[in-house]
DNA sequence: CCAATATATCCGGATATCAGGATACCAGTG
DNA sequence: CACTGGTATCCTGATATCCGGATATATTGG
């Protein structure tokens, strides 16, 4: 059941792509809806552009996100399965301790 | 299906608990075993023991895990549902992405 | 009480990871 | 070509989050 220790090195790199609220916000958006572009990206988070652009080339390195340019836009669109999943998963795990999280000093203010 | 903004905030900080390699060796350790102590965590994950405290510590107060102190030991449980299969799901998420999650410069290197 | 065992906490330092704001880059149009 | 619209990158600074090592705290047994 326990991945080897290089596995685990990579699960908590992964989890750390979600640690960020603004990325997980846009994680969240791109799977509701399907395929935006950056603008409306930033409109819909409501945060600047050039940040949420940092965020965006995070996830695309990563693999989380695609791109197609259509003229002077770009559109965003997952590219990773299971996400819903996961993030259904993760809500069901953390509702009981979302006070206790709130809490938490070890893990600091929300960037978001 | 996308949560309410808070619950964005709450969930970016509950994947930051499992961002550090540590705290999800950890969390996996005690998935697998049910139930151990400081000792045998600290033997398991191979580091010093003064780390170990401070992520259980953290884990603790979080609500992942609950302890009882039988003498001189303290053996620690897990407290949460679901975990395995949020692990199970993660990693399936990114298991086609692990290569690109590697060389991220977003995430920097790994603690553990 | 003291010594040994087991664990928790603390503090200072290093660095990881975020932000803002400016600017560079790309596409479209006249 | 210049200008406009859309996006990506960059650099500096702030602070979040880790570590190590020392020490404090709790329990046990003689």
């Amino acid at each position: 059941m326990i991945p080897p220790h290089t596995d685990t090195v990579a699960a908590a790199r992964f989890f750390r792509v979600f640690g960020d609220a603004t990325r997980l916000r846009l994680l969240q958006l791109l799977l509701e809806r399907g395929e935006m572009t950056v603008g409306e990206l930033v409109a819909a988070v409501g945060q600047p552009q050039p940040r949420i652009s940092t965020h965006l080339a995070c996830l695309r390195h990563c693999g989380f996100a695609v791109t197609e340019r259509r003229g002077r836009e770009v559109h965003y669109r997952l590219a990773v399965d299971g996400l819903d999943a996961l993030l259904a998963q993760a809500f069901g795990v953390m509702t009981p301790i979302s006070g206790r999280l709130a809490s938490c000093t070890r893990i600091g203010p929300d960037w978001m």
